[in-house]
DNA sequence: TCTATTGGTTGGAGCGCTCTAATGCTGTAG
DNA sequence: CTACAGCATTAGAGCGCTCCAACCAATAGA
């Protein structure tokens, strides 16, 4: 249960402790012979360097923290995906802490993180006050990934919300429909964008928007279509603020004897799994949540190597993702 | 960007590097005069300890490793906020690292995470090889969840999968099922004790097993039943090896114009968040995951301070959790 | 022959902290 | 008035590493 240190393998490999860092670091001026003397000489002791103390004495890090703000969304792992991938390449490795949702709990993975002096942060929607936030970009380098802010000093890695809901609404209106509603995602992160995205869209369409509050959640959507139905204002499709809402929607449409996309028509938001598994076959709104992580970790790498000081905001334009849960109203054309 | 050190605060209370670590570790031998001169100076430069110069100078580590295998499957997350729980309870912190199912990928992560010498490491449903993780446990406590291993040195933590698939059959039998076939998730880690326990209670009820070679994931499930239908063998049950596959089954059988539960019934495995969906409502087995990772802390915990050095096998009992997709062959009673 | 130059190698300081042993300082007893 | 606790406080070494300056051949140039 004792590792061996720098030291050890000096002494077996019968050089100072500077050349055996040396080799460990990759450095080119050093002879061969002392280089494979002293890479024998650890593979023996089975040595691994210690990255605390490395980091310690070299005063710099090849960590990047990653804070996903909740572990159980599939959405987050595609983005550390992408995180990971580029780390790798540029030779950083990752750490992950999750904060369950919970501002508490996040603000401690915050601290958790934030110990061990990482290079930079990424912040996978976090929910913490801004100011927690901005503290953090005092000490080092922070991404926003899903959560847009005006400060100064940290990048931003969002989609266009307005943009996805506009897509989901032009495709709607090409098949034919007329009424379509909304089921809002009230203060989910993301939800003022594609409400806005929404609106906008069917005002340019000459149609009247109609916006139902609901949540983030399967239970929600089934809950908002059962109103509609109740108020007999049911429209024939609706867009939802994301695909569990979606999911639970058509469950409710269901169990009332609507027949999706027949009578009905839906469309979510996020393109999880779930949207893709044969039984939902959901028609959704697609958003590049590795290319989310792959800007976000040059953009931290940026900050870390280059120097670079003005904040990015990246942007990213999602796609529509047509299956089988749209179709022209009053039955598939 | 540059974070203030001991000395600074010690500086600015006017008191020795010495006496901050005392009130920064909240020892009882400091005068309420300095400590909160200490505090308030702290708090005045927005200090807080370096994690890595603490577990360096200290030869011990209040860190435990995490090895998710697949940060896709929200079965982990939920492991994930047992062991959470615990550790914090007892004033750990976890630092969480993915494999992405690769062994290549999940074997940088694991070094990566030994680079920081936690006190312990859990490593979730692994898929490295064997010697990978018996290197490990010389290092360190290791604890294995959703993986068996012989080895004395680590500790393992499983559901009785052999119970599980007994509690599906006897189910599906007390329904009236005689004809139920077991969709196997062939090398997957868990497949082996769910498909004995399948054959072994299929055995006790008098009736004949009938395995189908498929994997954990929807189109396999959807694969073997239109196997099966083509056969012309296709049972009044199905037993999935997991809620993916039972998923992939159920739209499979509807897309062949049958109806669940009222032709077939489908059980799946896991009660994963897809399981409880009101659209998919489907039979499961449950597994108490967040146990699971509150067992594997615990275990972690008692090696690493209680220096237990004999193994901890916990296996667990699943349960079943009845949905909409079992009823009695031939429509609901 | 002597001085530069080069490439490989090394000692030692120091990163921010903990920990041990020693220090100073009361107050009480002898 | 000294002795001795008992307590709060501190100096200093050291954790495993990096980095700098110094060092030491060996070769090249004058």
């Amino acid at each position: 249960m004792v590792r061996p240190t720098m030291e050890d393998v000096a002494l077996r490999a019968g050089v100072s402790r500077a050349l055996v860092s040396l080799v460990m670091r990759g450095s080119p001026k050093v002879s061969d012979m002392r280089r494979t003397a002293v890479l024998k000489a650890a593979e023996e002791l089975g040595y691994s360097p210690h990255a605390m103390a490395r980091s310690l004495a070299s005063r710099t890090s090849t960590v990047l923290g990653v804070m996903v703000s909740d572990l159980h969304n599939a959405f987050f792992a595609e983005v550390v995906d992408g995180i990971d991938e580029v780390a790798r390449e540029q030779g950083f490795d990752i750490i992950i802490n999750t904060g369950g949702r919970s501002p508490a709990r996040e603000r401690r993975a915050l601290e958790s993180l934030l110990s061990f002096r990482p290079a930079g942060l990424v912040l996978l929607s976090p929910v913490v006050p801004a100011t927690a936030i901005s503290k953090a970009a005092e000490q080092l380098p922070v991404v926003l990934v899903a959560r847009s802010s005006r400060l100064s000093t940290v990048d931003t890695v969002n989609d266009d919300g307005e943009v996805g809901a506009r897509l989901a609404v032009d495709h709607l209106v090409s098949l034919g429909h007329q009424r379509i509603a909304h089921l809002d995602g009230g203060e989910g992160t993301q939800a003022g964008p594609r409400r806005r995205g929404y609106v906008a869209a069917m005002e340019a369409h000459g149609l009247v928007p109609q916006v139902v509050s609901s949540e983030y959640t399967d239970a929600a959507g089934a809950r908002a279509i059962r109103g509609l139905i109740a108020d007999g204002s049911l429209p024939t499709a609706i867009l939802s603020c994301n695909d569990f809402n979606a999911v639970g929607a058509i469950s409710a449409l269901e169990d009332a004897g609507l027949r999706v996309p027949a009578d009905v028509s839906v469309v979510g938001y996020d393109n999880t799994s779930l949207a893709a598994l044969r039984h939902v076959s959901l028609t959704t709104i697609d958003q590049p949540r590795a290319e989310f992580g792959r800007l976000a970790a040059s953009a931290l790498l940026q900050r870390v190597r280059d120097d670079r000081t003005e904040p990015v905001r990246h942007l990213l334009t999602p796609s529509l993702v047509v299956r089988t849960t749209t179709a022209s109203p009053g039955g598939p054309r």
